[in-house]
DNA sequence: ATTGGCACTCATCCGGGCGGAGTGCCAGGC
DNA sequence: GCCTGGCACTCCGCCCGGATGAGTGCCAAT
């Protein structure tokens, strides 16, 4: 009975929140929702909601503001999903329809999820597994330096320097470039990489170049590392974030530039490929508070990278929850058919 | 004789607006310079300043700031150029060749003026011209749908997605592949183009793969707008920058999402391979009123691209100029090397 | 051409007084 | 037992006025 109604008071408090960026009171609570009970009924909800730990005050006499918990409470309980109207779901699907490229499809996405919450949005590279080695080219910079590339059947590619410690000829390039392809083309990558190592083994006597440059490739396969790369984008956003430089958006700008940090986030803020939410101080980076994560995992199949934004706790979360879900799909589902 | 100390006087009011960032008066400035004579005499050179637009008042009777003419009449003929610590330069040389690859060296770059100069650092990708093209590889991703990747002897890889209008076999493939890697492997880019081209008259009838997939090749190759690309640094560095958020910051992060305007902001910016300043509203964005570019040309050989960074008015002129015409030059030692 | 002196102008910095929004609590009503 | 109206209280934010001080512009003297 009472419990709905504070849910309810909870809930208003958010959303007015939100909206207004202002501490919000009892009185301008009744007149803006339809609550049919007095102000001071609803001062007594709030004294017990503070109690509880979901709101909390500025200081005394001003109006109530919500926490962490708060927040939590919530998206957890108290968002009903907004679907999204079929004009946004156009500009989605249309927007990324125009990608070319891999590349293309993650900055699309970046952009769109930039513009559509008016937030920092952050796309990893999707890891695309299952893929299997197409051609491996070596092409000699200089006498001693090669360059070695890594295509992927589903169109990555990898490219590495190696730097070799004897000379070698155009004879020994192209016998090396044979012997790499002969081995790895056509395999999956652990296979590529198990085959490449034996060469190291098998021959009565591997050349230099050989052994410069296989474990290089293998490492270059395994890498999925250098797929971790991170695009973001909408970073003018942060003009509309409240609060002041130094304590709330300069700890941003500087996680935003490094990518280890933002994996962290982006990769905590994730499981499998549903919408998840962290709100403030939940996260593993401390000066980063006052913000909050809505990310979702995404690829080819399974969740296996990560995009969404990164906002201020005061984030109006049902509808980015809502875009960043309807992203996250219509993302998976080009990388599929691709 | 009056005149030169009008000039050693608007040097110092540059040199101790950029420290302090508050307008300086005549007695503050004769104190902390050696100029022999009283305040009077300065406040009369510095009215003449004023009168000829160098200098302004933020408002009456208070202490002198640079205007945009003064900045540049500062930094055409009032800086030395301050020579790079051994320290800093050995910083630069152990920083930058660590680089394993273009990409590395690009983003080192920006991570290294960024750091020196505590500002926003941005380098454009290098044009590296004179390549010529290694291999080219074909992948099909579907039956219709083939991935054509470029390699060029400088490393530099791209790739495209072909949609063709019927199916091609294994077969059709793999005679493609042999066809173009004949025309085209060995010759440089202009070259190549052009004989790819001529695959598309000279046979009898060329297949419909062939057809689909000349045109993006070609396109790839021109595609020196791809190398246009541009990555940006530092922008945690923005939090120095004082000014009001909005009219100063949000328009800057702005532009540094549009790689049109800065490309503008660069390009306007450079002239050759010798660093040149554009000092606040001289520029062509005009939001960016209150904000100085300093630029170079580099790579190897000429000015094939720019690189530089972005930052107040109100800043120090002298080592940043040689801070990024230090890591412009070194930059393009290295490319040469590579 | 330079200097010292002097009057003047503003920004900035308190301290106090006021208004208003909002709360907490209590006593009465359904 | 829960809701409501009333009332006293707390503080924040704003405005005002005076004091402070840095800095200027001008003028007469050297």
């Amino acid at each position: 009975m009472q419990e709905d109604r504070r849910l309810a008071v909870l809930r208003a408090i958010v959303e007015d929140y939100v909206a207004t960026e202002e501490p919000v009171g009892s009185k301008a609570l009744v007149e803006r929702h339809g609550l049919n009970v007095s102000p001071a009924t609803i001062r007594n909800d709030m004294a017990a909601l503070e109690e509880a730990g979901y709101l909390a005050q500025p200081h005394t006499s001003a109006g109530r503001v919500p926490t962490d918990k708060g927040y939590r409470l919530f998206v957890d309980r108290l968002t009903t999903v907004r679907p999204m109207s079929t004009a946004e779901r156009r500009a989605i699907t249309t927007f990324l329809d125009g990608a070319v490229d891999l590349d293309d499809v993650v900055h699309r996405s970046v952009r769109l999820l930039a513009q559509l919450t008016r937030q920092v949005a952050v796309v990893q590279y999707p890891v695309l597994s299952r893929s299997t080695v197409r051609h491996i080219e070596v092409v000699a910079m200089t006498s001693t330096r090669l360059l070695v590339v890594l295509i992927l059947s589903t169109g990555r590619v990898e490219q590495r320097v190696v730097e070799l410690a004897e000379a070698i000829s155009d004879d020994g390039l192209s016998r090396l470039r044979t012997r790499l392809n002969l081995a790895a083309v056509g395999e999956t990558i652990a296979d590529a990489a198990a085959a490449l190592t034996d060469l190291l083994t098998d021959e009565e006597r591997p050349d230099a170049a050989t052994v410069a440059a296989v474990p290089t490739l293998v490492e270059a396969m395994s890498d999925h590392r250098s797929d971790e790369r991170i695009v973001v984008g909408g970073t003018a956003n942060l003009a509309r974030f409240g609060g002041s430089f130094d304590s709330a958006i300069r700890p941003l700008l500087e996680a935003l530039e490094e990518q280890v940090v933002l994996l962290k986030l982006l990769g905590e803020a994730t499981t499998g490929d549903t919408v998840t939410v962290r709100i403030g101080a939940e996260g593993p980076v401390e000066e980063l508070a006052s913000t909050s994560v809505v990310a979702s995992g995404y690829g080819p199949g399974d969740g296996l990278a990560s995009l969404g934004v990164v906002g201020p706790t005061r984030m109006d979360y049902p509808t980015t929850i809502a875009t960043v879900r309807a992203v996250a799909r219509y993302v998976s589902r080009i990388l599929d058919e691709s």
